[in-house]
DNA sequence: GATTTGATTCTATATCTATCGAAACGAATC
DNA sequence: GATTCGTTTCGATAGATATAGAATCAAATC
């Protein structure tokens, strides 16, 4: 899970007022679902959701002892998510932003990529087509070479289901050639 | 406002993945909310909710500047949070217990308790347990700690032979934690 | 003053989610 | 094995909210 997303369910997790409480008593020692529903005055199959959110983003751990399930707050967890709000460095990865990129190939990549990064569409012009290309090698193929076809495939498996366009486009225009025994591919 | 909503606005102001990566990019730079609906591919009526929701809970501030309202990251308030994240006592006092030996305690306390105050028998019920457990934390674990295992066990025999089950006890309660080695216990 | 431009507010809607109750499940007890 | 007890899962529902579009507003330009 990217780091993104990781952050969005850390939040996620938080933001409800009782789990937010349940946090809060978890801090003082382990609870079991039924003394939280007791507590929070709410039915046991709703703390059990809520822990499961709660548990989903890494935040609390059961541990099972005979009858009961004991959850207990994993500090570390907090704390670990909490440091990376301390740096803006790290807060910058949240939204990379394409410096360099010129406005026109920014305006190209944002018709034709969604939010993922994933090709919505084959774009007809062959101007177009190259931005998506130089995009593509710029982003998956940032180290030397060379690459098997099978390697290709996989990165860019990332970009579209439709790998074998793409990599085809890289050599058609003349953004990677093949080897002498046209095995392996680098770039040109 | 109490520290409980503070907390929660807070968190629920960043549980969104479109809020999320406008925190990213105002990590980067301020923006206006027109460039911020382009890169992110919505309604400036839109962007204008969001970032009125991160204004309500102080992450952002627009400084007006003749035609535009320049939107900043306020890394200071981030800070502050995510410092609050980092204590568990801070995280203690998002749901206050009460403290003060309960009537119910001292009952469970005179039954398994001798005069000398050496268990008589291990409860079965979880919740008599923790009576216990928080008895002998409270009557001999006082201090700052942390405690290697040898001395919980030492200081346990007062109440005890079977030292060990009381110091599990303590961890899979939650009432103490080990150390970054293991080798060493503190009190959560 | 009229117009343009960027931002906010309002209203409506579609999606999401907190909550409950019922059913299923697993472990311990009878 | 039947039962009980704590927990989880499922289905339904009510309430919250992200989003778009229209209307409004404020500042700058004509």
């Amino acid at each position: 899970m990217p780091d993104h997303d990781l952050l969005l369910t850390f939040f996620k997790s938080l933001a409800d007022a009782k789990r937010l409480r349940i946090v809060g008593l978890l801090a003082h020692r382990a609870y079991t679902v039924e003394e939280l529903a007791e507590v929070l005055d709410l039915r046991a199959s709703t703390v059990s959701h809520h822990l499961s959110k709660l548990s989903g983003a890494g935040l609390v751990s059961a541990t099972v002892q005979g009858h009961y399930h004991l959850y207990a707050l994993d500090t570390d967890a907090l704390e670990a998510h909490a440091r990376s709000l301390l740096s803006t460095g790290e807060l910058r990865e949240l939204a990379p932003i394409d410096e360099g990129v010129d406005p026109y190939d920014r305006k190209v990549l944002a018709t034709f990529l969604d939010e993922e990064g994933r090709l919505k569409a084959h774009p007809m012009k062959r101007k177009k087509f190259e931005v998506i290309l130089r995009h593509a090698l710029h982003t998956w193929f940032d180290d030397a070479g060379p690459w098997t076809e099978i390697e290709i495939n996989g990165r860019l498996k990332a970009l579209t289901d439709d790998v074998a366009s793409i990599r085809r486009g890289f050599i058609d225009h003349g953004l990677m050639c093949r080897d002498k025994r046209g095995t392996e591919y680098v770039k040109s």
